[in-house]
DNA sequence: TAAAAGTCTATTAATACAATGGACTTTATG
DNA sequence: CATAAAGTCCATTGTATTAATAGACTTTTA
């Protein structure tokens, strides 16, 4: 698994869409603002995304972005690995499953590599972008997580308009 | 963290090394054909894995390569480093734990891949070469994990000559 | 009908990846 | 000491991927 420079812009256009979730299409122009993303790259992964049903457009002027389902019911993986591809090190969790039967004497590699994907989807699975944004109040999320778990997701101030480069 | 083929090939190339521990050098093109590599390539890497201190050569006539230090002694996660950088999802844990403090908006989602970075260090630091090669017999492999584990490191019959393609 | 916004396709620049080639140095051995 | 075998080092190449840009086209609002 790794993310690339787009994979990053895909999690934070979505993060961004996903603040702003209930207040209709949102400009392309407005997500690369806020998030400080080339325009032009971002449109291709906001096209790539929707043709992934994650979110849906609006054409024409007043047109624009949007979640196509709540937040909580978007996982984190999904958007990973429809821009980078497999979570899994090397190949992907079939391919390693096929080689752990098949290629006797490098199945302890393979397995390892196995080993590493399942600890990366076991957290990627369970993390929507419910769990990445500030709720702005305490409304239910239904986000996919059962317990508000440890002091890892920190409640942050409505801080918005990101500045990447520092 | 994402494996590449020359990734793979020098955690090939060390096991096989690992296997052929205690019996000298071992030539470049024994490697390459008992693990099915291409020799050029191969080349490179030993001499980068040499660098590193991992192995070291004879060269000359009945010259080769030998692990430098007892395979229970060799993280698998120093090969990797090595060849494709930190084992994080996203930059490195330091850069990570930087953002994280400075980067606000962003901070949940740097934690995440925080998070998987450290879930896959877990993995790869704590198991060495000993644990993928197949244990001739039951001598003390000195390896660097406590317990012998669940059924996970099969016990594999001694089969050597690699085949990947097949 | 003009302006604003998404859609689509092509192209490019830069980088990384996976090798390959060849000249050079070191060592064993006869 | 000559030769062959082996590692060393450096340059180059081809391909693919990544990141981004350009521009023409379509849809919608007002």
């Amino acid at each position: 698994m790794k993310i690339s420079q787009k994979g990053l812009y895909a999690l934070q256009a979505m993060m961004m869409l996903a603040r702003h979730y209930h207040q209709g299409a949102i400009k392309i122009r407005e997500v690369a603002y806020e998030e400080n993303l080339p325009e032009k790259f971002l449109e291709l992964i906001l096209l790539e995304l929707k043709n992934a049903r994650m979110v849906e457009s609006v054409r024409g002027a007043k047109g624009g972005y949007q979640l196509r389902r709540d937040p909580g019911d978007i996982r984190l993986s999904e958007i990973m690995r429809l821009i980078d591809g497999p979570l899994a090190p090397f190949g992907d969790a079939e391919q390693l499953r096929e080689l752990i039967d098949r290629d006797l004497p490098h199945r302890a590699l393979y397995q390892l590599f196995l080993d590493v994907r399942d600890a990366a989807a076991n957290i990627l699975e369970n993390r929507t972008l419910a769990d990445l944004i500030v709720d702005p109040g305490p409304r239910t999320s239904k986000s996919r997580r059962e317990g508000k778990k440890k002091g890892k997701s920190v409640v942050l101030p409505m801080v918005v308009g990101g500045q990447k480069g520092g």
